[in-house]
DNA sequence: GCAAATTAATGATTTATTCAAG
DNA sequence: CTTGAATAAATCATTAATTTGC
């Protein structure tokens, strides 16, 4: 099944190192596990990201407490981690019938969102994508879903939730466009309430070998 | 502060998902963090869109039309049509090597680009994905066995020819974080004059027309 | 009880597929 | 048909819950 990746790196030869791992049967592989040397636990990761410094978190300069960090902030973290308000939110969105939400919407969620923790636009987005695809992954898997009835059940929070719903599978065929922006690493996730355009957010990246 | 414990429980009364029937499936606890959190004002009525044009629903069994709203003339106007230039340009850069640009990398290519016309950062960017996979997908169709017939194929139907074999030369698949920036309408690419300024780039996204 | 090892879950990217403008 | 644009599927990578051994 996974013969796709192996033939890959096979054919790509761009990345003869690494080979070794051909025993690829789990992603779920941590970081080592390696059986073949009992030496060699060095973590490649370590030296490939050194960057401690791009992704910085305690971004915050109006806000900085260097002292005492609360568990707040994500301990350097790295990617998103929700908070269950967040997810809580999100979920609730996603039963209204929220599906693919569009640039708008993604920047009022996040905002809202934002209340609770540290987050992003681009997390908004995976989410959904994410938890889209799985919903429909496990619906697949297990086959149905024994309960299934209820198609939607419209949140009455405190006020008429009208959002539009899409079938699940039936191919949306919504379009739209989304925004793209991109940026030097860089931060600035300080609330902002006007959307100007605060744009941004950074990265990393390799600097292209090749 | 105590409401998100409350609120918590009540959406996830109802989250058939995450267990159904296998036992295999650890709901990951809660995470439950601060709670610090005093921000318990999520104003939910954020989060409907105030305006969100009429929706026109056509969910009705009738005939789906699938097909896009109508005219919705974006102000910007289309989609990118790439220059001369800009193609020959970016084609140079793929027989480079380069496959997959980075933030970085994208952005001084747009910026360049814009020399030759208007050009967004996403469209720098889809190009190089669809490049891509357009030529996986031509050398899988022709790959081997040069046939000299012509490959047209008046195919009537909706016979997509499956192709099985993937086989590419060259994609580092590194990983790198991306930019996401959404944002509302708002067209304003223009200043190719100053390299300084970020880019920015925004959308028309549809009014989620459907 | 705690900390390392496991492992399920899931955030984040990349690739494949699809839709539709020109 | 060609190809820009967008979404879905597949994959990779990291986090945290659980298990395990002390």
């Amino acid at each position: 099944m996974k013969v796709h990746q192996l033939a890959r790196g096979f054919w790509e030869q761009q990345e003869p190192l690494l080979s070794l791992g051909c025993k690829r049967l789990r992603p779920l592989a941590p970081k080592l596990t390696d059986t073949t040397t009992t030496v060699s636990s060095f973590d490649l990761k370590s030296f490939i990201r050194p960057d401690s410094g791009p992704r910085k978190l305690g971004n915050g300069p109006s806000n900085d407490n260097r002292h005492s960090p609360p568990v707040e902030t994500h301990p350097g973290g790295t990617r998103w981690n929700p908070t269950q308000e967040q997810i809580g939110i999100l979920e609730m969105l996603y039963r209204g019938g929220m599906r693919t939400p569009n640039a708008q919407q993604i920047e009022q969620i996040t905002e809202q969102l934002g209340k609770f923790g540290k987050i992003e636009g681009k997390n908004v987005f995976y989410w959904f994508q994410n938890h889209k695809a799985r919903e429909r992954q496990r619906q697949k898997r297990f086959g149905h879903c024994p309960r299934k009835s209820a198609p939607i059940t419209p949140i009455t929070l405190d006020t008429r939730v009208e959002i539009i719903m899409e079938r699940e599978e039936g191919s949306p065929y919504k379009r739209k466009y989304r925004s793209w922006s991109f940026e030097e690493e860089e931060i600035s996730r300080s609330s902002s309430k006007e959307d100007e355009n605060r744009t941004l957010e950074l990265f990393p990246l390799h600097p292209e070998s090749r």
